[in-house]
DNA sequence: TATTGTGAATTAGTTCACAGCT
DNA sequence: AGCTGTGAACTAATTCACAATA
């Protein structure tokens, strides 16, 4: 029975965490926080529909989850459905984007202009979703100084002054595996404490800053993993038949 | 205690392992498989620079985890260690690049040429990670039949006969979300089973189908509420001092 | 002596199943 | 009647800590 897969992340550290005043956040599990953005997603999308009601159940498939993993992740954001009747779009989107502090517009660098980094740059996403790039910055002379977006391209060298000076709070880095960790470096004495990291390496950073990491190869490793074990398992078995179900929950 | 977080996929369905004849795969977790892949990548990298043999101490920290579950995740595969030593570099590579079944060189086809295909198109990990791009598909026909990397862009409706003839295994999806779920429907009718899919669209698909997401917005989205927690409790904590440590493992 | 391999203990995450509302 | 919210049960993953051993 091998379906689609959710990807959520294990937790690491976030152990300690305290209630505090203003936005309520105690201890939401790392994995339902993975999760929340899947939610939000298609909470966006049914609002745009002109849905106001969502169910659970309804929701929860959207997502590509089940319904009482969803109805448990929303009960840590507080109690905003209606029993009987399900959750306001509206409401819980809002939850969903305050809990998720998407409500501060966050200023994100983008680190290396290679291929990857030009796709992303031109990534519509950024600023419907809560972000605004707010500097790309690269190490080659030849593009310093060109407009990518609107945006100047800057240096790499001046890294400390632009986080300063934008505030950068999320950088994204898509540069060299060889110089990762050295322009990681510079980002954390710079301040920032959020990275996501294209890059095919693990980066040492100090404890409160938090990276978290795409990488191509090990999705496609994985995926080779599962699939040889398909192949192994299908020499044993008679030929499949055309007879397959469409699986979202178990 | 914000450390850098290990990002590891729970298991969705993959309970029902049996231990085949060959390649012996009895029921590794899904959290090690995620994991094997970090730990080939920086065990080629000592292989290169000559390392002939490490220790799960060394091996962890290079991979950013903790020994402890370094020498468990390891112990899946079999006792390949020697005690007191430490692990042989090679022989353990082969180990791992054979239970991910890296040794059948998928071929892959690349699905959507936009700018984000454009720069995986351009990814020199592929070969060099066991996998090797076959086909090149999109929709415009104004690239149809053009040239990217030695291979022509083939159009999508000939998925079908693509898939057969160049026996894909693994099909990366970069189109756009609106129409991610028709192409991957088309996918799964050639007989494709496992997908990436970078759409920012949940994917439905029957249960004999493996479906992993790369998902920019929501990395960015669960790095903005870590990012939030932080600065919520800076407001109530005494200003950090310069005092930051390394942490890798807890 | 140094390091692996692993049962046992712990912690996190998921699912069940039903009480409690609307 | 229908759907949420949630304790309780269960399953997976991590960490501990130490016996085994080259």
């Amino acid at each position: 029975m091998i379906a689609q897969r959710d990807q959520l992340n294990a937790v690491g550290g976030h152990a300690d965490e305290r209630s505090v005043a203003g936005t309520d956040q105690r201890s939401i599990p790392e994995a339902t926080v993975a999760r929340l953005a899947i939610y939000l997603r298609a909470l966006v999308g049914m609002g745009k529909v002109g849905v106001a009601t969502v169910s659970s159940g309804s929701l929860a498939t959207a997502a590509g989850v089940n319904s009482a993993k969803l109805r448990k992740d929303l009960s840590y954001l507080g109690s905003y459905g209606i029993r009987g009747v399900g959750y306001d779009v509206s409401l819980l989107t809002d939850q969903i984007h305050k809990t998720l502090g998407l409500h501060q517009n966050r200023a994100v660098a983008l680190i290396g202009l290679g291929h990857l980094g030009r796709a992303l740059a031109g990534y519509a996403g950024f600023a419907s979703r809560g972000f605004r790039i707010s500097a790309i910055v690269d190490a080659d002379p030849a593009i310093v100084g060109t407009r990518v977006r609107g945006l100047p391209v800057q240096h790499v060298d001046d890294l400390d002054a632009i986080v300063r000076t934008e505030n950068i709070a999320i950088a994204v880095l898509t540069v060299p595996a060889g110089v990762a960790q050295e322009v990681c470096d510079r980002l954390v004495v710079a301040g920032v404490t959020s990275i996501l990291n294209f890059a095919p390496t693990v980066l040492a950073v100090p404890a409160h800053v938090d990276v978290r990491k795409v990488d191509l190869a090990a999705e496609l490793q994985i995926l080779s993993f599962h699939d040889n074990r398909k192949s192994a398992r299908a020499d044993c078995e008679p030929a499949r038949s055309g007879s397959s179900t469409m699986a979202v929950g178990p």
